[in-house]
Order: structure tokens, then C-alpha cells, then sequence
DNA sequence: GATCAATCAGTACAATTGTATCGATTGGTC
DNA sequence: GACCAATCGATACAATTGTACTGATTGATC
């Protein structure tokens, strides 16, 4: 099979694991190893040996030696084509409040094919200048801007009640996926996909670990 | 093998979904309806009707009635106890950046029972002074003061640099668990309970849907 | 170059999760 | 009061995911 666009669809799972391993191999001494273990992987991630192995024999360009491992340059290269972090996404982001520059300014999205073109939002005193490298539109710019730059990705980082009314711009400027940082359902056409970040599950699960620590104990 | 097979543990998947079902709930006009069906709820976050009625009769503390469906009021308390939103639990957070600051301002935190009490940073412009409401000390009053005040979530939005050193004085402060933003893989002591919030892993899913979409096309 | 240890690769299996289907229950309507 | 439509509850089934195991391959060592 061609291995270069091949899509072979992985498990949604498998897709989020995939960037710490490369979050990990980045962070690696180019110098100092040529190759990886699956092993090796496994036990600095915490996560299963036979598990890391498939990951990685699905998304290696190369195969691995047996007791050398993979070849850590090609691991990097295969994972940043499964992530599609070769094919820059643009994107705009809409609500300049705190979680939006943080957003703005964080780090890992540089290396991960996100770039944020960008921002847009009702306040006045924030229009028209550059924050955190992005400059700010107004709102009623956003439609015709994004058509125009054909973006694809449109964040929202406003209040709740906001949210809805910005999601529709976005629709409206064409793009094809939104990412919501705001705790609400939207309502999205069949065709745009909605990915919401949501803090509270997370924290669920912290929270739930803690409960059952306690009661255990108790 | 297994230590905290307890009661009645949820599924993580289920326990990721009770947040929107929430949240949702919350949104209702409590004085138009008093029951929703499974299926209306289905509909509207967009999930399977089944998967639904099932994470509803686990959560719900009342049966649901046929022909009306479950009272929301009930089942809002049911999602509460079980998303552990009652038993407050107190956390400080490391890092006062933009990233710290939108956390620390974050609606959803207020009713979802995390309290964060709270910052630490390194920046002395930063120190002894409040923060989104938050006082900000130095970091070597971390281990202190989390000590004494028994807490028990830490919350890590520092660069990526600098996130094990935090990781280590947390758990030296006795933290149970650590909720970490900063894109690197911590170690941690077995007895912690390490969770990644890991932005790259739900850009990749975006990334790998529009990628999908667009070699469908060609 | 023979042996050994580490690692990869493939298969089989178990657990979890999501989906479909069927009967049972209830409130509204005539 | 009998019927109908909507919904719940339970069971069974399919798909996915995680784990265990066995054999094959390779590099290092002597």
C-alpha cells in the first residue's frame, strides 16, 4: 500500500495518544539516541508496552528493529503526518477574554499546525491592535474576512451566551470546523464539525478519582 | 489487580458525557417543563438515544416515567452527586500566565466544585497580590501552605520548562491529584493521580476530520 | 560464527463500549 | 374504559479496545 496517503483511519483513541508521543520524542536529545524502544516508550508514559508497540507500528513510515527499536527521526516524521500537523490549519478565534489569549500565546499549538491568523471581539478597547502577535477584529468583520481567507477552523472562547450567535457567523464565513471552549450545546449544520473542549469532564474525572480515594480509605 | 472496583463506578466514557447532560439541563428554563425524555436529550446533544436513557437510569435517583420521561430536577441532583459537585474540593494553581489567569476566571469552575484558593508564580511583578480574585505568593510558599491547608488538587499551567519542578513541589505539598496543562509527561509517585489536558490531542482530531474531508473530496 | 538477550510482529483472547431490538408501562384521547 | 403513542427498561449483539502470549528477527558478546 502507498504509505504516504494512506489514511488508514486510526482508532480515536490510538489518535490521542499519538501526540505525546510525539510531544516526547521532540523533547528527546537529537544526538544522543538514533533509536527508541516500544518499551521504552511505554514505561515513560505509563502506558502499555504491546499498546505503544501497535501505535507505533501503525504510524512508522520504517519498521522497527528488533533490539535497537524505532528510528526516532522517522517515528516523528510518521506521527506528524498522522496528525496532519504538516498541512498548516488556519484559524480564527473569536472572544479575546482571558482563556482566548491564553490560547493566543500557547505554546504547543506552534508545532502542531494550528495557526491562528486571527482574533475577533466585541470590546472596543480591544479592537484594532495586535494581542499577543494577533490582531483583533471586530466582530462584524468575521464573516467577510473568513470567507475571504477560506479558513478552516473557527475557536470560540466567548461567554455562553455568546457562544451560539458566534458559532453562526462562523458557519456563516465558511469554515469546516469549530472548537468550543464554552460550556454550551451548539447547534452546528450536518456538515461542520464541532469539537467542544470541555473542562468540567475533566475534572469529573478528577474528582471522582478523589471520591473513590476517600471512600476506600474510609 | 484491580483496587478501586467500587460500587458504582461509571465508565470513563460515561463519566466524560455527564458534564453536557448538565450542563444542558441547567440551561432549561426550570419553570417550562419538568421532565425530559432520554430521547429529546439524545437529540439535542446529539448522541444515541439508548446511550442516553442508559447513562440517565445510572445517574437519575428517581425512575423516569414513560410517556414523560425523567424529572430534571432529580436529575440534576443525580449528576451533581455523581460528578461529585457537592463535596467541594480545594486545589491551587502554579503558573498566574494567560493560561493561569483564564483558569482562575473560568465560569465553570464555580459550580462544578472546584475551588481554586490559591496561585503561586515566580514572577515577583505577580506576588502578593490578587489575581482574578486569587492571591498570587511566591513559589516557595507552595509546599507550606499546601501542607497545612490539606489540599488536594494541583493545578500546573506553567511552561513546559518548568512543569516537573512544579509537579515535585506539589507533591511534596501532599497533593493527591494533578491536573496538568503544560505540554510535557510528568512523573509522578504511584499515589498521585496525574491528568493531562492535552490541546494537541483534540486539535489532532480536528485535524485528521478535515484532512478526512478533504481527500474525500479529491 | 555460535549463543544470548532484547525487541518486534502477529494472533488470540477478554473486557469494555456502543447499538439494536423487544416487551412493559404510562398518560392522553375518544 | 379501551385504545394508541411515546417512552422506559432489559437483554442480546456487534464493534472496538486493551492485554497476553508465542514466535521471529536482530545486534551484541565472547
Amino acid at each position: 500500500m502507498d504509505k504516504r496517503s494512506t489514511k488508514k483511519s486510526l482508532s480515536v483513541q490510538t489518535l490521542r495518544r499519538l501526540p505525546n508521543y510525539l510531544n516526547y520524542l521532540k523533547g528527546l536529545d537529537a544526538s544522543k539516541d538514533e533509536y527508541i524502544s516500544a518499551s521504552a516508550l511505554a514505561a515513560q508514559l505509563r502506558l502499555n508496552e504491546v499498546q505503544v508497540r501497535k501505535d507505533l507500528a501503525a504510524v512508522s513510515p520504517t519498521k522497527g528493529k528488533p533490539r535497537a527499536g524505532f528510528e526516532i527521526r522517522q517515528l516523528i516524521i510518521g506521527l506528524e503526518e498522522h496528525l496532519g500537523y504538516n498541512s498548516i490549519d488556519e484559524a480564527i478565534l473569536v472572544g479575546a477574554g482571558k482563556l482566548g489569549r491564553a490560547l493566543l500565546s500557547y505554546e504547543g499549538f506552534k508545532n502542531a499546525g494550528l495557526n491562528i491568523v486571527a482574533a475577533f471581539d466585541t470590546n472596543p478597547d480591544l479592537q484594532n491592535k495586535s494581542l499577543d502577535g494577533k490582531f483583533v477584529f471586530p466582530l462584524d468583520r468575521l464573516v467577510n474576512l473568513s470567507q475571504r481567507m477560506k479558513i478552516h477552523i473557527g475557536i470560540i472562547t466567548v461567554p455562553a451566551e455568546a457562544a451560539q450567535e458566534v458559532c453562526d457567523l462562523l458557519v456563516e464565513g465558511g469554515v469546516l470546523a469549530i472548537w468550543n471552549f464554552a460550556p454550551v450545546v451548539l447547534q452546528v449544520p450536518e456538515h461542520v464539525y464541532l469539537r467542544n473542549e470541555n473542562m468540567a469532564a475533566s475534572l469529573a474525572l478528577i474528582s471522582q478519582h478523589l471520591q473513590e480515594k476517600f471512600t476506600e480509605e474510609a
